[in-house]
DNA sequence: TCTTGTCTTGCGGGAATCCGCAAATTTTGC
DNA sequence: GCAAAATTTGCGGATTCCCGCAAGACAAGA
């Protein structure tokens, strides 16, 4: 059984290395990877099925990592291994998952155990382990109240990327005035009209606040606006 | 003599412990704070003179966290170990730096040897130790052709928290057409204006993509809007 | 003093936004 | 198969943004 170790922190790596010999003695070779790019190489010529990835790596991140992995190898078993939950993070995650696949998705503050656990518990008895901090998150994003459904986090994307209404429209195929209405929903659920009372109103420039808004609460990041930007030059350019 | 070590992640800390006592045989004491708000309250408690401080951290970073501490002691020689060198966190820093006060800014990525010299230069020498590369972000951030003037960073910092152009301008005591004048110089060092070619012209809101190309280009990062937001809330509620 | 350059401010207009209203269309539930 | 609910679309307008043009304000320098 071979595991392949995507980090690019040396200290990370080698810890990691550590409880990967500790926890799975059925391993024979462990191989590492400096970042997301040597990643992909590396788990293609080791034929690895087993990855341990940081998400948030300089040189191409974990989930453009994951993706191009599973899309050679959908069976792949990946554990996630990250600081933050970031919601941007686990959404962006969900996203790539194949159907059946098998991930897990801990946190680096977690204990020893608990990442003994999840190592066993994904590469050896293939089951999904998800932390429970992220969990949370995962949940919150699709409570109807404050979470965004996939269609309004498209178009916070879009916007965060600087395109005007008739352009998303264009690239969504939608009317105007579609956009525009998936954007007031947003603007409602993220909260971003100024209450009367504080200051005077018409201090926020709406579209802009929104973006602000998900980025201080982490629904956006980033790593998602690199990955819409990299979608969006590579739509141009076709 | 006495060390503070102020650094979430558990790796990393006790690395620099070893480092510290490595580099630093005059030292007799090293203490370790585990987030910003800690480290304030240990460096209060212990009149530590010397701090190594890593920026991005939860609860509270780094660039706040050395700012009480400048505030309170502005002869604290304090040594930033930071995983990145955004021009958000250059600046940031740069924006809190005492009259004389000496600092500084290595990137974990260094070698252990010049982690070595930054912890002597810093500590014993009373020398400015910045990194190599850090170095050339600061250069960047002054040449007059990309980089942005203090007042035009602000108003980016505004625009990006979602302010209309009006409240701006009231903010910062300019009529309405400076700030779009501001604006506009933005636009330009920026180069949000989509060159005619590149698919049909308007596609961007040039607000917005301003804010994104900052943000893809890290001069502005989550921390420096979460400092922006913080400053808001403030200046409203006074 | 006069010039030169930079910064600020006002005016005006074209374009983009935000959004209420209502009809047309699709989806959902039974 | 049909009615209710949700989504999409068009229209019109108030507001805001974007910016060219030009007139003051201020500082530096010959």
């Amino acid at each position: 059984m071979k595991v392949l170790i995507v980090e690019d922190d040396p200290l990370h790596r080698s810890y990691l290395h550590e409880a990967v010999r500790a926890a799975l003695p059925e391993c024979d070779t462990v191989l590492e990877a400096e970042n997301g790019h040597a990643g992909e190489v590396q788990a293609r010529q080791s034929r690895a099925e087993h990855v341990v990835m940081d998400l948030q790596m300089s040189e191409r991140n974990g989930i453009e990592a994951a993706r191009t992995i599973w899309r050679e190898r959908p069976d792949t078993k990946i554990l996630f291994w990250s600081n933050y939950s970031d919601e941007a993070y686990v959404r962006g995650v969900a996203r790539i998952v194949p159907e059946g696949a098998t991930y897990g998705y801990v946190l680096k503050s977690t204990s020893d155990e608990r990442l003994k656990l999840a190592l066993r518990g994904v590469f050896i008895e293939s089951q999904c382990v998800i932390d429970r901090e992220v969990r949370g998150i995962q949940q919150k994003s699709l409570g109807t109240a404050h979470g965004l459904s996939d269609a309004e986090y498209e178009i916070l994307v879009d916007v965060a990327l600087g395109l005007t209404d008739k352009a998303i429209a264009q690239r969504k195929k939608l009317s105007l005035r579609s956009v525009q209405n998936r954007l007031q929903q947003l603007y409602e659920k993220l909260d971003v009209y100024d209450e009367p009372g504080n200051g005077p109103e018409g201090w926020y420039n709406l579209r802009m606040r929104a973006v602000a808004v998900a980025l201080l609460r982490k629904v956006l990041n980033a790593s998602a606006l690199e990955r819409g930007e990299r979608e969006l030059r590579s739509a141009r350019g076709n």
